[in-house]
DNA sequence: CACCTGTATTGATGAGCGTCAACATAGACA
DNA sequence: TGTCTATGTTGACGCTCATCAATACAGGTG
C-alpha cells in the first residue's frame, strides 16, 4: 500500500510538490487549472472528511492510526471511504505498520493551499 | 440587495470578519467547526464556481459585473446559481449599479481560509 | 491451523447537486 | 407606456455522493 503517484493535484517534483496554479486573485482560472483544485477543495467540502484531516493534521508528527481519529459519529466503513477520498486527492497518504494503518498529511499540500488563497507569503 | 449578514462561516464583528475556526492542524476541528469551514470549501469545489470566483478575485479592484466573467461554458441560469451560491457561502457579496450586478470578494474571507490551511502569517 | 481485531470493499438506498429551458424581474430608454 | 437588455428564479432531469449493513481481507496471537 505504497502511495507512489496519487497525487493529482500537485504535480510532485523532485522533492515535495509544487503548486498546481497561480494564486486565485492572480488571474482568472483555466477550466483545467479549476478542474484540478477544485478536486482538493471538494474533498475538505465535507464536515467530516475535514474533521478526519484536522485530526490527522494536528496529531503528533502529522501521522494518525486510523483508530485514533474515527470518533466522528459515522460508522467504519464510512470513515474508511472518507480516508480514501482524502487519499485520492492527495491530502493525506497511508501506511500499514502491522496491525494498524496510519494516514499522514502531504506536508506541502497545506502550503500550496494556501498559496493559492493568499498568493505568496504561504511558506512550507 | 444589500447582502448584511449573509455570512455564515466567518462571523462579523465590528469591521470586517473573524475567523471561525482555528487552524486545522492546531487540534482537531469539531463538529460545528467543521460544518461551518466545510460549506466554505464546498462552495470552491466546484470548478466552475472556482472560475466564477477567481475570474471575480482577479479583476480589477476585486469587483467584476456578471457580463465580466460569465463566460465560463454554462448557461446563463448556471452562471446566476453558482454565483448565488458563493454568496451565500459567505465568499462573494453582490449590488446593483444600474442594469448591472457586481460580485465582489469579502476582502477578508481569502485571509480567514489561509489561516485555517497554514496557521498564522496570512495577514489580512 | 483457528480465531480475533483492525481496516477495506461491495452493493444498495436516499439525499443533494449541476445543469438546462422556460419564465420572471429590474432597470434603462424611447 | 412599451420594449430591450441584464440578471434572477422555477421546475425538472440525471448524476454524484454520503451513508450503512454485510462481507472480505490483513496481520497478530494462540
Amino acid at each position: 500500500m505504497s502511495n507512489a503517484k496519487v497525487l493529482p493535484l500537485l504535480e510532485a517534483d523532485g522533492q515535495g510538490v509544487a503548486p498546481c496554479c497561480p494564486p486565485l486573485t492572480e488571474r482568472p482560472m483555466t477550466a483545467e487549472e479549476a478542474e484540478t483544485a477544485a478536486r482538493m477543495f471538494k474533498a475538505l467540502g465535507d464536515p467530516v472528511r475535514l474533521r478526519l484531516f484536522s485530526a490527522v493534521a494536528s496529531h503528533e508528527g502529522g501521522e494518525a492510526c486510523v483508530c485514533d481519529i474515527s470518533d466522528v459519529g459515522v460508522s467504519q466503513p464510512t470513515v474508511s471511504h472518507h480516508l480514501k477520498k482524502l487519499k485520492e486527492a492527495g491530502l493525506l497518504t497511508s501506511e500499514r505498520r502491522g496491525t494498524w494503518v496510519y494516514y499522514r498529511v502531504e506536508p506541502s499540500v497545506l502550503a500550496a493551499m494556501g498559496r493559492l488563497l493568499i498568493g505568496a507569503s504561504a511558506a512550507a
